[in-house]
DNA sequence: CTTGACTCCGTATCCCACTACCGGCTGTAC
DNA sequence: GTACAGCCGGTAGTGGGATACGGAGTCAAG
């Protein structure tokens, strides 16, 4: 595939594309002999992923850690499963906060139109809530 | 409180809280004829909430957003709640797809040592998990 | 009443993640 | 074989979110 067709399924530019690839979350593809470059299909949920993971507030460098995360010379599987297991932990603290304000937002629409709210009625939920 | 103590208790910088004021996440606080910001204890739970959605990965646009969710004159109580409802959906969206990665996290967690892991491990697990 | 930390505001600069533009080459459909 | 879309690499520019800097005024301890 070229580059456009992969922007377009992956849905993101032909430049994201090669920035991507600078920046080391895309590999290398091979290049024809004018130098365009072939990609396989498999990419595309790569970049779909990246993006994904990114609106999910992951910085391009924490997805690259993601991506990469295996066994190599200079890592042994303890290494690599402390670091998934770090990662995991990570998750699961944004999953807890992610609750946290989701529940306060909740109790906030079922109070709105019962009593009158003020300047920042999340804050007041979210305050109550820390008992 | 002076803004420096505000920001040393929320754990920013001075800059960051007079940014934040200039971006309508914080209400303009009062002044002393000196002209220095006189900030009451409230202000240092709103900066760490800030932070801490920030973290999760939304603007701070989506952030004013939220703290200002409330029935004003330009807006009903069924608006408000329509708003809100629709944050709680955007949150359930997000926690939904930080469990995905988090899951193939933990299977590739138990498949470190086992199995030889190809370049990008976490990308074949959510593969095959797409069933 | 001086010294040193703190604050004021304005402007400039930084980092990140793109996005746009450029002149030049390539591929293909007519 | 020429028009035109697509690709190349390189550099510049953008928007978001801070962070730094500078010169002047303020506060509190000694």
């Amino acid at each position: 595939m070229t580059i456009g067709q992969v922007a377009k399924l992956a849905g993101v530019g032909v430049e994201t594309i090669r920035f991507y690839e600078r920046e080391g979350l895309l590999t290398k593809p091979k290049r024809k002999e004018s130098g365009y470059r072939m990609f396989d299909a498999e990419v595309v949920n790569r970049i779909r992923f990246i993006k994904s993971v990114k609106e999910l507030g992951f910085s391009l460098k924490e997805i690259r850690e993601l991506l990469f995360l295996r066994v190599d010379s200079r890592a042994t599987a303890s290494e690599v499963k402390k670091r998934v297991d770090s990662k995991i932990d990570q998750i699961d603290r944004r999953i807890h906060d992610l609750k946290k304000v989701r529940n306060a937002l909740a109790q906030l629409s079922r109070s709105v139109g019962k009593r009158p709210l003020s300047e920042c009625p999340l804050l007041d939920v979210l305050e109550k809530s820390r008992t």
